[in-house]
DNA sequence: TCGCTGAACCGTAACGGTTCAGACACCCAG
DNA sequence: CTGGGTGTCTGAACCGTTACGGTTCAGCGA
């Protein structure tokens, strides 16, 4: 086939270097040290690179020698193309991407497969280091990454594992300051839509012993927020139900509303742990023709941009700042003594999905 | 410092061969063929590896040795960062990595400063192919992705160029049906709002030269496309105003729809190359209490979910698609005989932000 | 002329693997 | 007993580069 002759190896470092008749090192330094050699020997190696077709040194030989990939890897449990779907996702990759330009690292994304158990990529992937973006800490992703021999960044989660640094936020309190602008206005039946609790799909109510065995650290932080702030007024946790969604999505928020509010139509007020989640409970309000708030408060978590323009009241983290410090965290040269741990401020948003409680049992008095 | 301990070079496959009295080959068929050698012995490997903390073979010397990085680069010449803030790149990224994702390859974000002649991170990626994403043909970076011994993709920009493939809309084409909806609704009195024709910064007016030089070939078919429907209906492109926006954002696209109205009031229909702009331009007319469509059609490009939320009238791509085909193009083997260049549909879509053009003369009678 | 210096260049040894052509035993059919 | 597989394991070459510790040599002051 004709094509064979398309493959034909490019020039090497070696065979320019023979063509030239110096040695590999001068070639070399050449490219990489113009002060060790003369100019117009170097511009006669650069001339003969040109004319052979050389196309400077291979950057994979030159990772290999000088023990440095020039990039960091982001591994995430969701599919890949899953991370630009969702706006929290992409506030941080954008910071991380932020932090490796300016640091002039590549960001490699590792093309894990969701529920796979091939981690092969984790090792296939030329790093220097890793950002691991909220994932299960008994995923088997993570736990090949973790036997790589280079620094890993956590975000979110998992928590509290032994030499890697993390960054995330504080969940709890910021829930609980959104809790008690809840109850100050004078809530007490109260609904809550979180996004999966641990492994293994769970569409529905989610029991206690769901929640106590939930290996998604946020959620369950952001929950114990909640009860915190409810328990301050007396409210039971136990009389509190909470419906849990595998997948994260506006339809998926849609359809746990509408399975929440039919299985509780006392509910004066629906708490989500994200924004999409909120999103798809005001998308059903909308849908029933529920005046928000003056018949349904909704609240999310996160602050992404789409909920800011419909005026949800939620919590907002910095995830642009997360992704930031994820980076800078790994990138940052320093004494690596003991791993460190930062936690960013979260602010509540006050919308126009909440208000006061509506005075009348139910939604519809037919119920 | 006690830190330099830390740093302990990990075992290497040769030492983990002498530890076991095998040679390197056995230990290097127990990871990658473990038909080749048998069970006991295999298993008595990983052992060893396990108590000895070796991770494995270096993905690094592998790609050497293989000629194989296992990733592929996408480079754009806006800040890394940029691509996670436009809906539309944020869809052919989804694109892309499901590609990638399903090949079991990662993708590199080159970490490119823009307006910046550095292109040493294009020569220091470990990538098998690159993929561009609508970049001017005179981008050094661009250059330096040619110069690189491995196949490229290019997405929208630049065209024509020799021994790469390409993958886009035809958006002349697309716009052409947008222009000819306008003229059929009535409109004569046009103007337009468009992207960077070229490098240099240009905030205003673009000129008959500024148009005709333009380094942007998308921007160029747009423009084109609007200017055929037009002349159907006898409408002189010359007479049309083009304003041109260095930046890409909803800020820019109300800026330059403020700076459009007040030097033609008269306009019936403002046309922008992208949705971006255009939900600027619906800002600023929500701002000036313009009814849409009654007083001003608004139409934009691209179809981002944000737009068909917004119910604007535009020129649908499938942005998703696009950065898929642009990953499959590099990843399927097959004869390389001659590139190959695939051209997607557009759709127009007829949104609420277009109608027939008012019939009073400007906005305001005071004007 | 000698010793010394600094600039310019070079040879060798990694870097950490993969691959391929054997070598060596062992087993089974003929 | 022999010839030919078959299953295991090994030796050595190779991937393309850079780090390291030289060597060479022109120039210069004494």
């Amino acid at each position: 086939m004709a094509g064979a002759s398309n493959v034909r190896r490019p020039a090497t470092l070696a065979s320019l270097a023979a063509e030239l008749g110096v040695s590999r090192t001068t070639v070399s330094n050449a490219y990489n040290r113009p002060d060790q050699l003369s100019a117009p020997l170097r511009a006669r190696v650069l001339e003969a690179a040109r004319r052979l077709g050389y196309p400077g040194p291979d950057p994979v030989a030159r990772s290999l020698r000088t023990r440095k990939a020039g990039a960091v890897g982001l591994m995430l449990t969701e599919a890949l193309s899953y991370a630009f779907r969702d706006p929290a996702a992409t506030g941080f990759l954008e910071g991380l991407a932020l932090a490796c330009e300016q640091a002039g690292q590549g960001l490699l994304l590792v093309p894990v497969s969701p529920e796979q158990v091939d981690v092969t990529a984790v090792h296939r992937a030329s790093v220097d280091g890793f950002v691991v973006y909220s994932v299960r800490e008994d995923d088997p992703h993570f736990l090949a990454v973790l036997e790589r021999p280079v620094p890993t960044v956590v975000c979110d989660q998992p928590m509290g594992v032994e030499g890697v640094d993390r960054v995330g936020v504080d969940d709890r309190a910021g829930m609980l300051a959104l809790a008690r602008h809840l109850t100050t206005l004078g809530h007490r039946r109260v609904g809550v839509l979180c996004m999966r609790l641990a492994a293994g799909r769970n569409d529905g109510p989610a029991s206690a012993e769901r929640q106590a065995g939930a290996t998604y650290p946020v959620q369950r932080d952001r929950l114990a927020g909640i009860r915190d702030g409810l328990a301050e007024v007396g409210v039971d946790w136990s009389d509190v139900p909470v419906h849990e969604r595998f997948e994260h999505s506006v339809t998926a928020g849609q359809e746990g509303a509408a399975e929440l509010l039919a299985a509780h139509p006392d509910l004066t007020a629906v708490l989500c742990t994200s924004d999409i989640l909120a999103l798809g409970v005001l998308r059903h309000a909308a849908d029933r023709d529920l005046a928000v708030p003056e018949q349904l408060t909704i609240t999310g978590f996160d602050g992404v941009p789409e909920a800011e323009r419909a005026g949800l009241t939620t919590v907002r983290q910095p995830v642009l700042e997360k992704g930031r410090v994820a980076g800078e965290l790994l990138l940052e040269r320093g004494d690596r003594n003991r791993p460190r741990r930062v936690t960013l401020p979260t602010e509540l948003v006050v919308g126009s999905t909440s208000g006061k409680p509506r005075v009348d049992q139910r939604f519809f008095s037919g119920w």
